[in-house]
DNA sequence: GGGTATTGGTTGAGAATGTAACTATCAACG
DNA sequence: CGTTGATAGTTACATTCTCAACCAATACCC
């Protein structure tokens, strides 16, 4: 068999099969796409962030960000204000109530993860790390 | 951080950089979505097989099956031929162009992936390979 | 048989995505 | 200054995906 042994084919159906549940919680059960739920964790995590520092650290097309940033400012999650040196920047903040919207959604989240990989000894979860961190440093993500 | 330790998170990164050089292949030069390029795979492995088995193997919803199918069929690449006890049911076939241009891409996909893993020893590859298997015999899938 | 439920597969409407073009602002260089 | 080129971000359009409804054929069951 071709596929089977095929790197990013066993990626891609790991991936879709390890966010099946996660997504359906911030999809279903909070409204979001995967880019809004990507740049709330984001701003949560850093205060204030411009549309390019979001395109790298979500990372996305910077489309995607503006048109997520548009939803949740929409929502009410959070707010811009263009930068008084360069007029083209936007920095985003969460508002309070973006806030508590992380706050709640974060902890289902780890938490359906956490039941996804309940079955998983310690060792398996080591062996999974190390292979992944192969990966993320040949990307140079590490 | 939250999102950089968060498994979800970290395997649909890795499986999007992974999957960028190989994608290129078959979306811009061979003009293939990944349900064709993938539906087209399988077939050139198993010689005929229905739909609802290419739900299984790709793995797809059965519309995106379906639409690959029609696809790949205007393309004269593949040719389907109702169930003579089930009427219902198309037994899909490879024409001999779809074998061809299978195994003109096919090379090209194993190169791309080859060029992109060249960096990692063996001994990376032990670990990416064991990392893998964790999970896909947590999803039952090996 | 004749109604009802299931199954294989297709189609259509609306959301999400990718790609390119666009606006507005800033920088650089004459 | 003023033209040219880059950069931040948005908008428009075409493609793709999702989800539900749908058709046709078969299975179930009285």
């Amino acid at each position: 068999m071709f596929l089977k042994g095929y790197l990013p084919y066993r990626l891609n159906l790991l991936a879709e099969l390890t966010s099946e549940n996660t997504q359906a919680i911030y999809r279903r059960r909070h409204a979001l796409t995967r880019p809004e739920w990507r740049v709330l964790v984001n701003l949560a995590e850093a205060e204030s962030l411009t549309a390019s520092e979001l395109c790298e650290r979500v990372p996305a097309h910077k489309t995607k960000v503006s048109r997520a940033l548009a939803s949740l400012e929409a929502k009410g999650w959070l707010t811009r204000r263009t930068d008084a040196a360069d007029r083209r920047v936007a920095h985003a903040s969460l508002t309070l109530k973006g806030k508590r919207a992380f706050n709640r959604i974060r902890p289902e989240m780890e938490q359906a993860t956490e039941a996804l990989l309940a079955p998983l000894t310690p060792e398996d979860r080591q062996k999974l790390d190390e292979g992944l961190k192969v990966l993320e440093r040949l990307f140079g993500q590490a």
